[in-house]
DNA sequence: CTGAAAGCGCTTACAG
DNA sequence: CTGAAAGCGCTTACAG
């Protein structure tokens, strides 16, 4: 009952070879008419679709690019996904995306081994966690299939790469605070196996010591894995003896618990204490009763929509090296930052 | 440079035959331990990986189920996609999800060519656009790869169906406001080509009717496939010389352009009008304004996760025939409806 | 323009 | 327990 057809059962119908059928698909215009029409309607007749598996084994490659993301259904990524989503319906590349819950290796080795044979010509992988670097033996130029890392720059990796200037953001963080008039200011650094929470951190220091400012005594905290501990940091700050004026967060969901954490204890934000963030990120977790998070922007969807280009440039030949961009980031001025008057 | 590890070289290095290196992959303990160990260091050392795409092409089948869905970036699908995510990771089947920019067909039509043949196992497709008629010859039972649909129960279709019972949840919601003294209802109605958005103005019908309560002129809008137009439907309704003290809109999306309507209009939500909205959505279109929308939640964690868990057992042959499910609803109190008081 | 044939990388009866 | 061989459904030189 499961009747699947066959190229062989076109060629039948329509009286022809294999090799005709196979042609009226893939080069239409080296057919003479009459016999692509008869072929062309054999096919509509039997409903026939070719076989994907057996097409990528012989062509070595499958026309379509697989997207790895931690948490498809992190808020987070809206604004990431809507540009893969818009660079996909501008190829003819078919888009797939894996979801690799709380970002467990096994599982993104798992669907990367999937990926890697066969199924898919590249793979955009996001994400910037320590054990990826597990990873890198798929990565190589000497595979067959490309690959490109977002927010992730293993070293000693000949990969193309798309990274935002996290460094940079921190600064322009920090800096936005001491503007504000901040001298006393301590950071919430997130957890400390993901690239980008080191980089954040390396900015804030970079800035406050360029600016003269001393990091004082326990004004870094960290929270690991679940950024609601990002309360528990807060906390841990405002019973300092000399507590910040201002806390810059790695990112705005640990933001959004210091926010929590100032509120509850009674103080106002931003007057009482300032706080900032890193991403702008749209939604915040858990119905965020805080005001809007003054943030440092990064171009998302920009680099979602130019991860499936450049891939896809790549796989057409057109760009044959590696390659690696950084984007630059801006601060949003929202509601959770103002001048500090003693 | 782009050696490509086959089986082949495999069996050459372990001085074995293909067939034996492919029971070590599939069956290892049909091979003796001595040759298994042997096989198994060459495929460490050469890095050797099946092709999927020879393996799908002669087991015929994929272990890999493919999730369609509208917009992966929207946030409606949040809780939906979380539910697909647990499902996933609770078999042992590779889950990968295509999105088709609004809801375009001619896309859809691709991705599930691009699936239906030789990639997945099975599909799960979400939405009742009218359009998705087109795409029935897919889904019979005849065909090789199990579908399952939700939120779609197209008729003379033998196939799985997830459905909520959106005729039921409107008249849990027509009957809320009712029962907060309103009898001047009017229903904003969303796109006339989804089903779900029919049933919704059945339901208020139908709840309407049965208190006894008279539908009047103009007190139905529609809005059509942008839901910012419930901005311009709310406006028609207030202009009204009667204007409705209550306004059941399709969805909180739509629920949301219209509070903003009245929002601008001057009026109160919900002292001088209540607005109730249909889906429980965590997260509203372009910075909403007003109150927390009261709402109609449907459980779409749980429809994501049973989608997965039904296709696997299908697929495992567990169960070998179409499925149909109706999940319940139910009101979810919040800002945007008040008592009625004259 | 068209067909016969080889081959893509794997799995699985079939013998032994 | 192991190997030789057929075959999964397709594409693409190679002849003609």
């Amino acid at each position: 009952m499961e009747k699947i057809v066959t190229i062989r059962d076109v060629a039948n119908a329509a009286g022809v070879s294999l090799a005709t059928v196979s042609r009226v698909i893939n080069s239409p215009q080296s057919v003479r008419d009459e016999r692509r029409k008869q072929v062309e309607q054999a096919i509509k007749d039997l409903g026939y679709m070719p076989n994907q598996a057996a097409r990528a084994l012989v062509k070595r490659h499958t026309e379509t690019i697989g997207v790895i993301v931690n948490n498809l259904h992190d808020p987070f990524f809206h604004d990431l996904i809507r540009g893969f989503e818009t660079g996909a319906q501008q190829t003819s590349y078919n888009v797939i995306f894996c979801s690799v819950m709380n970002g467990d290796v096994a599982v993104k080795e798992k669907y990367i081994q999937y990926l890697n044979k066969g199924m898919v010509d590249g793979v955009v992988l996001y994400g910037s966690y320590l054990s990826d670097k597990e990873l890198t033996r798929y990565m190589s130029y000497e595979n067959a299939v490309r690959y490109l890392l977002i927010e992730n720059d293993l070293p000693n990796l000949e990969c193309n790469k798309l990274l935002i200037d996290n460094v940079g953001g921190a600064r322009l963080a920090t800096q936005y605070l001491i503007d504000h008039g901040h001298t006393n200011i301590a950071h919430i650094c997130g957890n400390l196996n993901r690239r980008v929470m080191i980089d954040r951190f390396n900015g804030f220091v970079d800035c406050m010591h360029s600016n003269g400012l001393e990091l004082r005594d326990g004004s870094v905290q960290y929270t690991m894995a679940e950024y609601s501990t990002g309360y528990n940091s807060m906390n841990t700050l405002l019973q300092q003896k000399d507590r910040p004026t201002a806390v810059f967060c790695s990112d705005d969901a640990i933001a959004s618990y210091a926010v929590r954490a100032a509120l509850n204890a009674g103080l106002r934000v931003p007057e009482d204490i300032s706080v900032m963030g890193f991403d702008n990120q749209a939604i915040l977790p858990e119905k965020y009763p805080g005001p809007e998070i003054t943030s440092v922007e990064q171009p998302l969807f920009q680099i979602g929509y130019d991860s499936i280009r450049l891939l896809v440039d790549q796989l057409c030949d057109r760009v044959s090296f590696p390659i690696k961009k950084v984007y630059g980031t801006r601060v949003v001025e929202k509601q959770s930052v103002c001048f500090w008057r003693p």
